[in-house]
RNA sequence: GCCUGGGUGGUGGAACUGGUAGACACGCAGGACUUAAAAUCCUGUGGCACUCAAAUGCCGUACGGGUUCAAGUCCCGUCCCGGGUACCA
């Protein structure tokens, strides 16, 4: 009989949830092990098949970590905040809560059907108020908090308040200076302001009037929304932000300790981009009349200090200060209309533009520190107001970006450096290290590295500023006029700012009428009615950003109901942090910087004991999805290129319909020549290029899948009546790979389709969810599948081609257990002894017996030599490709274990047994059957794992290759005892081996014990 | 540009510290069973050459060099693809 997947499936993931299998216990004798996935924002569009990838890795891990005598911390939950929610709500009027929490039970329902050992008891939901209420907790921590550089940790802000009392000497507030007893409440808190890890100040952002709301940078295209098309500027807002750049280099070192993939380690290093250099002052030269701006002085940062004698100009960025007050009255005009075209042009735009150059001189000079000659200042928007001071001093000869602005505006360029490297002397911008100073007064002759340091003492002699070192990294901006996130948990009394006191969190998201920013500007949370603090106060109007949640989460998942603290002590001290942590790579410097950041913060405050959140993380790749591409084929001998290539994959019949994805229709889209080479296996050669072309076409899109539909067909015999030059059409369609192509018409063609492999994503209309495979296959099915697709850590492109292969494998491994093998007539045991599987399952229904091979076959008889070899085999090599996470591999070696196990007609209990355990991690469904029907009566999750025994393995003979200068030439079985003296006079005593010496003596002869023979000639 | 991961049959991919390249699977071809199909099972399957056959030889891990008895694996150079990032001074 056959395996029924439908059923059994069925039957276990029931009994796991009514007898809480997977329960996590804090109260546990045994080793812990926490394995966790990256949660996923609940989307509308349900889970995908890529999804899954990374969940069923790490659950083969929490299973076998079970298996293994741990204690496995192995949860689940949702990132429920976010703006997809919140524009539908706009869209629709409906509350993102209710939205969210159907995508919850759709996403649940999915995960429940591959069968993940989740504790679902500790699932969390960062929109639900029992949680965010302790998100809001630790943004009042950071709030009342500040980084002490002398302990070099965070600190109560108290802390710095009894130092300022206590100090003698004044505080800078604003222009002026004061005792801190001196200072009214708002001076005390501007001024705390500057050291709060949370902290409200003026930032530059993207802001668009018609919408409303700060945009992020990646929603602002060509200096309009990405939405709506309309302008975005560039706005000094206040903003609450986070002091990230406070633990600069602590992220940056301790990347040092932990099992990451170095490409995300490399990634985060970036982001922080550390670099040593030092500040240098020029004074400005020569005020213009009327101003007082001899006093003035801008502040440069640079990484070559060694260049200052190169030194031509001075640029500053646009928005600087300095600007104002230093450009002259006949340049006024041209800097105040550089200014605004500056000023309007978003970060993207400014970016996408790189290589167009522009500036203006404000008409001012500064002298040069060491020469005193005097330098024009210009502005120009390659410096940015927000890195270093927001000016740079220009050397041209040095410095590529330097060089093409003097270029532009014909500014002197003066060579400082020499390159040691002759051949490199002709150059005009030399940037690299690798030379000496010229021309440079203090310096000359020497090396770079040596002049960096002696002209930073020399700087820092005479006062003209200090080495330094300048992160990339920059604060975080926290607050989002949004309204599904957190509520930030502040109110304003007499406008100061105030944290809401920790007894009356959480303070609640309120209800509004509508999801959009009110009429003058505020964000949507000033359309709560009655919604103040203590009856009186106003509240903070942002909410947190998305990345707020997570950053703490998997904190929570150790104590998730606890009311009093986040989690309680013993639960943090029990299970520290994550041991395994799997999940997209995209993620690398945004959640995975925010989660170590608040992870250093709550250890500086003692709540936990850690000082990474996971020892181990593995990125698993995408899965992309693949849609089809309507092309134009204008040429005929390109057609007949195509039908020649695929001769024999036509299919018999012609199906009248096409898919195609609805963003191709009625739209022109370009597919250029190059882009063919994604169907890897036609060469396109030259002869091709130029007669590819692209139409618009035209069709009418005849039928979809209601709204929600990700694909629309289109009737191909329609659009070709409609089309009569098309007729003739040759159409190729390829649903993941070309043998499944479809075509129409009976000759020199014109159309194709080409595919397009992407980020699955709804937008792209290439989503494939799991579902169907399970209903098809089984869920069993999919995991092995996903796995044996390839490795976990590479990006493919969807396709099921192969699946049938894995359907196959489960049915022969059901066979296994259950083939009418006869026993051995005189067997100890005595032949199929354990009949029918149906009493001994611990839930009633098991599989019903419908003919005669439905006989559970399992003998108690002694295993054989060569099945206890199959089997152990089978278990290192499993145990060893868990441990380094390449799954894909033990699914191949189940495959050949159990193709081995039937060639032997294996059915002894004592080699079966083990079999099931170590697949049930994998397998876990159809692993439970089987245990079951092997009479045990507890769930194979807490069996014991089959401990491997290399002396089943050992061979005592091994058959060589014998290879002659390293061409294997034949084998030889040789007893592995043999020393290698013995293995080198057997070899050469051989008729093979004389005949490939062909009478010559061997020059030498390499013996690798157990390996290999060659015998060099 | 910079950082990073890759490039192996018709396809997905194996090959762990240099030691039999192509495991396992898909696809394809042929066969068995069947009235037929599906399912299942068996055989073959990197390319080229030669042969009635058995066998054998040569070439093959993007390309060009190198180290080594031995290179997919190590070193140098080049090309191509994916991902990230970008006027960071």
């Amino acid at each position: 009989m056959e395996y029924n997947f439908r059923e059994t499936e069925k039957k276990w993931q029931e009994y796991w949830a009514k007898h809480k299998t997977f329960r996590a216990d804090n109260n546990s004798s045994k080793p812990k092990y926490y394995v966790l996935d990256m949660f996923p924002y609940p989307s509308g569009a349900g889970l995908h098949v890529g999804h899954p990838l990374g969940y069923i890795a790490s659950d083969i891990v929490a299973r076998f970590k079970r298996l293994k005598g741990f204690n496995v911390l192995h949860p689940m939950g949702y990132d429920s905040f976010g703006l997809p929610a919140e524009q539908y709500a706009i869209q629709t009027g409906q509350h993102p809560a209710v939205t969210t929490e159907n995508n919850i039970r759709r996403y649940r329902e999915q995960m429940d059907k591959i069968g993940f050992s989740f504790d679902w008891e500790r699932e969390v939901r960062t929109s639900d108020p029992g949680f965010y209420k302790w998100t809001q907790w630790i943004f009042l921590k950071l709030f009342n908090s500040w980084y002490n550089p002398e302990t070099d940790k965070a600190e109560p802000i108290e802390k710095l308040i009894q130092k300022f009392e206590r100090q003698k000497s004044k505080v800078t507030v604003g222009a002026s200076e004061k005792l801190w007893g001196d200072c009214s409440e708002k001076e005390r808190s501007d001024l705390l302001m500057n050291y709060r890890l949370a902290y409200l100040s003026e930032a530059w952002v993207n802001w668009c009037p018609q919408l409303g709301t700060v945009l992020a940078n990646e929603e602002v295209k060509d200096g309009v929304s990405e939405r709506g098309g309309y302008p975005v500027e560039r706005k000094l807002m206040p903003q609450w932000s986070l002091r990230i750049t406070a633990y600069a280099e602590r992220l940056l070192n301790d990347l040092d300790t932990i099992d990451w993939s170095e490409a995300i380690k490399e990634q985060q290093r970036n982001w922080i981009g550390k670099s040593e250099g030092s500040s240098l002052r020029f004074q400005i030269a020569d005020p213009p009349a009327g101003q007082a701006g001899s006093k003035l002085q801008i502040e440069v940062f640079t990484t070559r200090p060694d260049t200052v004698y190169g030194v031509t100009f001075l640029t500053l960025a646009p928005e600087n200060e300095l600007v104002q007050q230093i450009t002259t009255a006949e340049q006024k005009q041209k800097v105040e209309t550089y200014v605004n075209y500056a000023k309007n042009r978003s970060e993207r735009e400014r970016q996408a533009d790189v290589k167009k150059v522009t500036g203006e001189f404000t008409g001012a000079y500064a002298i040069h520190p060491f020469t005193s000659a005097k330098v024009p200042i210009w502005i120009g928007d390659y410096v940015l107001a927000g890195y270093g001071t927001g000016a740079v001093m220009g050397v041209p000869a040095h410095d590529s970006r330097d060089f093409a602005f003097a270029k532009e505006f014909g500014l002197e360029i003066k060579k400082v450096i020499a390159p040691n490297d002759k051949a490199l002397e002709k150059e005009e911008c030399f940037d690299t290290y690798d030379g000496y100073a010229v021309n440079s007064e203090l310096i000359n002759g020497l090396q770079v590295k040596d002049a960096i340091k002696k002209i930073i003492g020399e700087i820092e002699k005479r006062g003209l500023g200090k080495g330094k070192v300048q992160y990339r990294l920059r604060d975080a901006i926290f607050g989002r006029q949004r309204y599904w996130g957190e509520p930030i948990p502040i109110y304003y009394e007499n406008g100061i700012p105030k944290p809401v006191d920790e007894k009356d969190l959480p303070v609640v998201l309120p209800e509004i009428d509508k999801y959009l920013p009110t009429e003058t500007g505020e964000p949507p949370l000033a359309r709560a009615k009655d919604w103040k603090y203590k009856g009186k106060y106003e509240y903070e109007k942002t909410t947190m950003p998305g990345w707020a949640g997570s950053s703490w989460y998997y904190l929570r998942y150790m104590d998730p109901k606890n009311e009093k603290e986040f989690a309680s002590r013993d639960a943090i001290n029990y299970w520290q942090n994550v041991d395994l942590y799997i999940g997209g790579a995209e993620h690398a410097t945004g959640h995975l910087l925010y989660v170590r950041f608040w992870t250093k913060f709550l250890r500086d405050l003692n709540y936990i004991p850690v000082d990474e959140p996971a020892k181990k993380l593995i990125n698993q790749g995408m899965i992309q999805g693949v849609s089809e591409r309507i092309l134009m084929v204008t040429d005929k001998s390109i057609v007949e290129h195509f039908r020649e290539h695929f001769q024999n994959q036509l299919p018999k019949q012609i199906d009248s319909t096409i898919f195609v994805t609805p963003e191709l229709v009625n739209r022109s889209y370009n597919i250029f020549v190059g882009q063919i080479r994604t169907v890897d296996d036609i060469d396109f050669d030259d002869r091709f290029k130029g007669k590819l072309t692209l139409i618009n076409v035209d069709i009418n899109v005849t039928s979809g899948r209601g709204s929600d539909a990700d694909w629309v067909s289109i009737d191909v015999a329609k659009f070709i009546k409609s089309r009569p030059e098309f007729s003739e059409a040759f159409f190729l369609c390829r649903d993941g790979y070309w043998h499944a192509g479809k075509f129409y018409g009976n000759g020199e063609g014109k159309f194709i389709t080409i595919p397009a492999v992407e980020k699955m994503s709804k937008s792209k209309f290439n989503v494939v969810t799991p579902d169907d495979i399970c209903d098809q296959y089984g869920t069993d099915c999919l995991r092995l599948y996903e796995m044996f697709l390839g490795p976990l850590e590479q990006s493919k492109p969807w396709n099921t081609n192969g699946i049938s292969g894995v359907s196959n494998f489960i049915r022969k491994l059901w066979r296994l257990y259950h083939s009418p093998f006869e026993g051995p007539k005189d067997s100890l045991g005595g032949g199929p002894s354990r009949s029918d599987g149906g009493d001994v399952s611990p839930l009633e229904g098991g599989m019903s017996r419908s003919d005669k091979g439905d006989v559970f076959n399992v003998s108690d008889a002694a295993p054989s030599k060569q099945e206890l070899k199959v089997l152990h085999k089978t278990i290192k090599k499993v145990q060893d490709d868990i441990d380094r996470f390449s799954f894909n591999t033990s699914v191949s070696n189940f495959m050949i274990c159990v193709n081995e196990l039937t060639e032997l007609k294996c059915n002894k209990r004592a080699i079966l047994e083990p079999l099931a355990i170590v697949i049930s991690p994998y397998a876990p469904h159809i692993a439970e059957e089987l245990w079951s029907r092997l009479g045990h009566k507890e769930s194979i999750t807490f069996a014991q794992w089959p401990e491997y025994k290399a002396e089943y393995t050992v061979e005592n003979s091994f058959n060589y290759p014998v290879s002659f200068n390293g061409k294997t030439r034949f084998f030889t079985e040789l007893d592995l005892a043999l020393s290698k003296e013995q293995v080198e006079k057997e070899v050469l005593a051989l008729e093979q081996t004389q005949k490939y010496l062909e009478g010559k003596a061997p020059k030498k002869i390499i013996v690798v014990h157990n390996k290999i023979v060659n015998i060099v000639v």
